[in-house]
DNA sequence: CGCTTGGTTGATCGATCAATCAAGAGCCCC
DNA sequence: GGGGCTCTTGATTGATCGATCAACCAAGCG
């Protein structure tokens, strides 16, 4: 995970993996039948993973569901930092690596990708009618992955958290208009009769 | 720039190049003095195409400045539709292939980002008093950009145009509400004192 | 005609690539 | 103690990698 994160999938060798793992190639090939079969095993680790390991962390002391999102943009940004806009996201990188049309892969990179979505979604609809009716969750929550994917791009790539932040802002943004569009509706503050959805 | 677009970096091997240019290696290397050099002149080539093979096609007929935005992601889209979600926005495939702390080729990565964003950034300086007065242009750009470039990876993960579109759905969102926030200070729809900045 | 310059040819280099394989090690059950 | 199983060892394979090189070619010039 840590050499395809660092250098990418085709220019991590099998002995470069061989190295770090300190195995032999072998007791390597025993358990995964190709170089193929260890990406596999990457995104797979990568989307369990996801849960535990990236949203609880980010999630911590956060109950605003749309505080959530921002959160989980955090994390990106500090990883950033931490590395020296060395590490990105895993599988924004690797999506864009991989050009082959395998279709194993691609539908394990499509998997992360709808974790993530999908746990954002799991944000915005908690936010229930804090947003306007037509701000459906489903394409907010694509629209904030692009955000973060491009995001860190073009981070690692100025090696600067300008654009990073810059869209982060406008991001933070849109969403204030969307929560103060939304309450056009109802206009009553009262918290009183909120109805709880699920 | 086609093997690279196709293939990546990594993967295109210098035999690739010779076979599609029907060359010999000595040739390519009395030119390029190594593989490295081939990747500096695609990208060069990339940023001085971008404004008469990428904006002028894609703007032509369109004269409103927030509207040549948009124009913009419809060629994205377009070239997606086209080539079966083969090809997507080489500059950003490029940028997150290359891990290797590499100053030339980051250097015009950048510039290949820099321009782009430029170039957006010049339409919504163009709209003027349309966006309010704290939707800076530079944020907004970098924005725009990290909205195309996360959309574009999606759609080529999932081989599908649903991320895309909803990215640039609630981007248009987005710029229909800040349009809407900024004719609060002057109501007048009056366009003839419109003073012309440059 | 000889000589220079700019470019071409394609065999060849050592390194590295992913992958293989025969041999053996450790362990459990009988 | 011995068979059977899982896993390890590491040398080795053939292919491919980026890069080099001496030889060659053609146009230009005086």
């Amino acid at each position: 995970m840590r050499l395809f994160l660092e250098k990418g999938y085709g220019s991590t060798s099998v002995a470069d993996v061989l190295r770090a793992a300190r195995a032999n190639s072998g007791s390597l090939y025993h358990f995964f039948p190709a170089k193929h079969d260890l990406l596999l095993a990457v995104l797979e680790r990568y989307r369990s993973e996801i849960e535990p390991r990236l949203l609880a962390p980010a999630w911590r002391g956060v109950a605003d569901p749309i505080e959530r999102v921002f959160a989980l943009l955090r994390v990106y940004r500090r990883l950033l930092v931490e590395t020296g806009f060395f590490y990105g996201c895993p599988v924004g990188s690797l999506a864009l690596e991989i050009h082959e049309p395998d279709p194993a892969v691609r539908r394990l990179l499509a998997a992360n990708f709808e974790r993530w979505a999908g746990a954002v979604r799991g944000c915005l609809r908690e936010a229930g009618d804090r947003l306007p009716v037509d701000a459906d969750p489903r394409e907010l929550s694509l629209f904030v992955l692009a955000v973060m994917e491009g995001a860190v791009m073009q981070a690692r790539t100025h090696r600067s958290l300008e654009a990073f932040d810059a869209s982060v802002r406008r991001l933070r943004d849109y969403f204030r208009r969307l929560e103060k569009g939304a309450r056009r509706p109802r206009l009553r503050p009262a918290p009183a009769a909120k109805e709880k959805i699920r």
